[in-house]
RNA sequence: GGCCCUAUCGUCUAACGGUUAGGACAUCGCCUUCUCAAGGCGGAAAUCAGAGUUCGAUUCUCUGUAGGGUCACCA
């Protein structure tokens, strides 16, 4: 529908590997997927690696791996790099040169590195108008621009004629880029017209911010700014897809929860937000927390068999483990939390714990040994894996004739050893019938075993 | 400092010029409950300020204020 050029859409994520993938590029990337996605065209991943110094090729290497954990299609096997591209700026060089738009200027080379010769653009010092789809039209007066630098020398480009020269030849027809970008745009198009490029249309998005609404950066924030960290953390990508989406844009309606698919559906680029928006870890919380739920069993399973391995669990206690698990994370590195704090540490084996604390506040031994005796015979007449109703149902009724407290907090505690955990039931529906008799009959002789006993 | 951009609950945001200014996250309270978690219900919470246009302004205009961005022989 934006398509001015009546040719299929083209559009271009061209970082720089100097730095691990930053979360505003991240979502830089999507907006260009969901947009040309829902266009039929195709995102060309480019990689501006020709700053020698900083360019480092894990970064590339983190940025790839990045986009293709989020599900961001481009042509990751063969990435346009700036580096391989010398002899097309040469070309264009000497076109510009030739034609007047560029000339070889003489300077006063006052710093370490500054040349006594480059070349400049000659600027025609005019008014330019352009359309961009998120600000509406801008128009900037060029002229004080002058004729600025656009190569240091016909063999060394400098950033904004390769830029331009890449997307031509890239056949760009779509700019989908940060904020920053607004202030090369002016620039970039006075080189398309002195190259002779067509203009693509432009769309400028809003910067992701810090809590103090500047620009997310690395200084500010530390880690959190690296996809790499969600990545470790344990996130799923279609909640950082989603969140990152919802950064700066929304249907429209009070919807919330999307998959790529309806991302792709539903995005408009026409209402992406002008302002910036600050990351919020805990709303990216609740949307993993979501797509947690919708997630697979069996991708939820296999990340806790991962991650509970020093406990070496069998199979089927995992499975059970699962709705328990899934109620008190966030995202996967919160079971490394669990186990860290000794939470959940007692589904994988006995638990230890301090024999009185097993007696409920209101009563005393005799009576808590009756009613774990009581619990016992009514566990024992149970299935091996009973469900949560089934335990409940056999239970219940004694509990609240005798008092729930007095009969469930020693049969929850005998079972987990925690002063918090689940309930006894589901405790019970967990550990299974042979399991929890065992760790009751334990409690019992415990008790027996105490001093003092009256 | 010049130039540019932006401005609705704490945060992300919705609202043909007419709404009790809506939703979500977070927060608070209640319910559920042996404890925790989850869940359910409910509350508090916003149009930056001042003019102007208009019968009527969150919405349009101007000014101010605040915040951000940007001013390379980096990308």
């Amino acid at each position: 529908m934006f398509n001015f050029f009546k040719r299929k859409v083209v559009t271009r994520f061209p970082p720089s590997p100097t730095g691990w993938f930053h979360i505003g590029n991240a979502r830089t990337a999507l907006f260009n997927y969901l947009f040309t996605k829902q266009n039929g065209g195709v995102v060309k991943f480019r990689l501006e690696d020709t700053d020698k110094e900083r360019s480092k090729p894990e970064y590339a290497q983190d940025i790839l791996e990045g986009l293709k954990w989020l599900g961001i299609e481009m042509n990751y096997d063969n990435p346009y790099r700036q580096s391989e591209h010398g002899s097309t700026y040469q070309k264009y060089i000497e076109a510009m040169l030739k034609n007047g738009t560029a000339y070889v200027s003489k300077e006063n080379a006052t710093e370490m590195g500054q040349r006594s010769e480059v070349i400049r653009l000659k600027n025609p010092g005019k008014k330019i108008k352009y359309k961009d789809l998120i600000r509406g039209d801008i128009e900037v007066d060029t002229t004080e621009l002058g004729d600025f630098i656009i190569a240091k020398s016909i063999t060394e480009p400098l950033y904004h004629l390769a830029v331009v020269v890449d997307d031509y030849e890239m056949g760009v027809t779509h700019i989908i880029r940060g904020e920053d970008g607004i202030y090369n745009t002016p620039r970039q198009i006075l080189i398309q017209e002195a190259i002779g490029a067509k203009r693509p249309l432009y769309a400028h998005m809003p910067f992701i911010l810090n809590e103090d609404r500047s620009k997310l950066s690395k200084r500010n924030q530390g880690e959190i700014v690296s996809l790499k960290y969600y990545r470790e953390k344990g996130y799923l990508p279609s909640a950082l897809v989603n969140y990152l989406a919802m950064c700066g844009w929304n249907p429209g309606t009070e919807r919330e929860i999307f998959s790529m698919d309806d991302l792709i559906k539903n995005f408009d680029i026409l209402k992406v937000q002008k302002s910036g928006a600050i990351f919020n870890t805990e709303k990216l919380n609740w949307f993993n927390r979501e797509h947690l739920k919708l997630l697979p069993e069996s991708e939820f399973i296999s990340e806790i068999v991962k991650r509970t391995k020093k406990f070496n669990p069998d199979k089927n206690l995992i499975e059970r483990l699962r709705p328990i698990l899934l109620e008190r994370i966030s995202k996967f590195s919160d079971i490394d939390a669990l186990i860290e704090n000794q939470e959940i540490d007692y589904f994988f084996g006995a638990p230890t714990y301090e024999v009185k604390k097993i007696i409920w506040k209101e009563t005393d031994i005799s009576t808590t040994i009756a009613h774990l005796n009581k619990a016992l015979e009514k566990v024992q007449n149970l299935k091996e894996y009973p469900t949560i109703d089934e335990i409940k149902n056999s239970i219940w009724e004694y509990a609240t004739e005798k008092g729930r407290g007095a009969v469930l907090w020693p049969l929850r505690y005998s079972l987990s050893g925690k002063e918090k955990s689940p309930d006894p039931f589901t405790l019970i529906a967990v550990l299974g019938k042979t399991e929890s008799i065992k760790r009751i009959k334990e409690a019992v002789k415990k008790i027996n075993d105490l001093p003092n006993k009256k």
